[in-house]
DNA sequence: TAAAAAAAGTGAGTTATATCAATTTTTATA
DNA sequence: TATAAAAATTGATATAACTCACTTTTTTTA
């Protein structure tokens, strides 16, 4: 049985229901008619939480973290996408300002897309309107599916979930045989878990040890993922 | 300056945008045209995660948890949904199996629309899809904001929280001078805040010394708003 | 390629919270 | 209303994870 088989993906991930895929093409010439690109580069904030939204963004190619900063300015990221996916449209949608920030986490090429454009295509369009929907139900489920995960499991669990997901992401023209090389700083990571740096290094030296994972510098190998998921203790 | 001012309940709560408030009539003649309604006793449950969904829930009159159940058989509630709030629509939206589980809190009136009968009414209406694109964008925040949360305050800040977000909800028939009494069990406030029993216990008696809270048998009656605030540490 | 800056890694001490075991109080039932 | 059952509460102990202080390695920049 393949890793999907044992670990369904999509619970763990939006990306896995892209709204733009097979979008009829006359849609995504409304949508994408006035786009204007822009290179960030890595660090670099996209959008800010609590700011006015004036359209949303697609990420032609590279990651992006979407994130929450807390009161002591400890950041918590909500979920990290990757090429091909939208971003801030919630906040267009909830006619509200933008409920987390977002910025890239290697250089990156992003198209903003105006609001005008965005609700014209959604009016026009059944099958944009029902793959929202659709997406937005989906986000639902993982959201609360990691929400579980953050009241229930140990930090441990967490990390050996998330390096899982994760490396889906970083696999960019992926072949078998070929080392998939996760390339998040530390901190991040532990933004991701919602731990501290200190324990996500110190839990990583204890899979190195075992020969779970590998690293290469800051770069982070898995070399048995099916460990991974008994270390998350998941079902 | 209000509670709320200080509070913003929108962003601790989805239901304070109601799917269904000034819906034109004719929408709401499709979608209630062949409900069923039925009586739920304490603890019983609507709908199981994993199950398929044959049609959405409408809360006419009662409380009603949504919540994951992990491998260890522990409960996590997402939410407490009251009366006037529309249930289950998530899975019908996502073509997926229900998410989540629902178990009313209370004896509680459930009205259950037929699948077929939600579809025609988003396929007729246009109120009804954009109501649901900013109801699901609003829950995305409001999630968001949850995993935050979890991720990165303590047992104690979370409970004064989830205290004062679910007074709010306990608020029946509220007139100012009357105490808000929350009648919910310490096992369902533990899997709200996610910790165990125990603890919660033990806060709730600290609060009680310090004057914030007062019991009736296990009814919780909040007494200092404001002191819940500042325990919370909230911004 | 050397120097500076940033990021990663290690160790020790502390604390919040989980867990286990038992008692008391409240609520449901006969 | 008595009795049983369920829920709430208290106490003691164990431990996962946090914090602080510091060193080493890696990456960036001049």
């Amino acid at each position: 049985m393949s890793i999907k088989g044992i670990f369904p993906i999509d619970k763990w991930d939006f990306g896995s229901e892209s709204i733009l895929a097979d979008l009829p093409l006359s849609d995504l010439e409304i949508l994408m008619s006035r786009k204007s690109e822009q290179v960030y580069k890595k660090g670099q904030v996209i959008f800010r939480e609590g700011a006015y939204p004036s359209g949303i963004y697609y990420i032609a190619n590279g990651k992006v973290k979407k994130y929450k900063v807390d009161a002591e300015g400890r950041e918590q990221i909500i979920y990290v996408a990757n090429t091909g996916e939208l971003l801030g449209y919630h906040a267009i949608l909830s006619v509200d300002n933008y409920p987390d920030s977002a910025a890239v986490l290697e250089e990156s090429t992003i198209a903003f897309i105006p609001k005008e454009d965005f609700l014209e295509a959604i009016n026009q369009s059944g099958v944009l309107n029902r793959r929202l929907l659709k997406t937005l139900s989906h986000e639902f489920a993982v959201l609360a599916n990691s929400l579980t995960l953050f009241a229930q499991k140990s930090v441990r669990e967490r990390l050996a979930l998330q390096l899982i997901v994760v490396r889906e992401k970083y696999k960019v023209n992926f072949e078998p045989g070929m080392p998939v090389e996760i390339n998040m700083s530390r901190d991040d990571l532990a933004s991701l878990v919602g731990t501290a740096r200190e324990n996500v290094v110190r839990m990583l030296s204890e899979f190195k040890a075992e020969g779970t994972v590998e690293t290469k510098g800051r770069k982070i190998i898995v070399l048995d993922v099916k460990r991974l998921i008994e270390i998350a203790n998941y079902r």
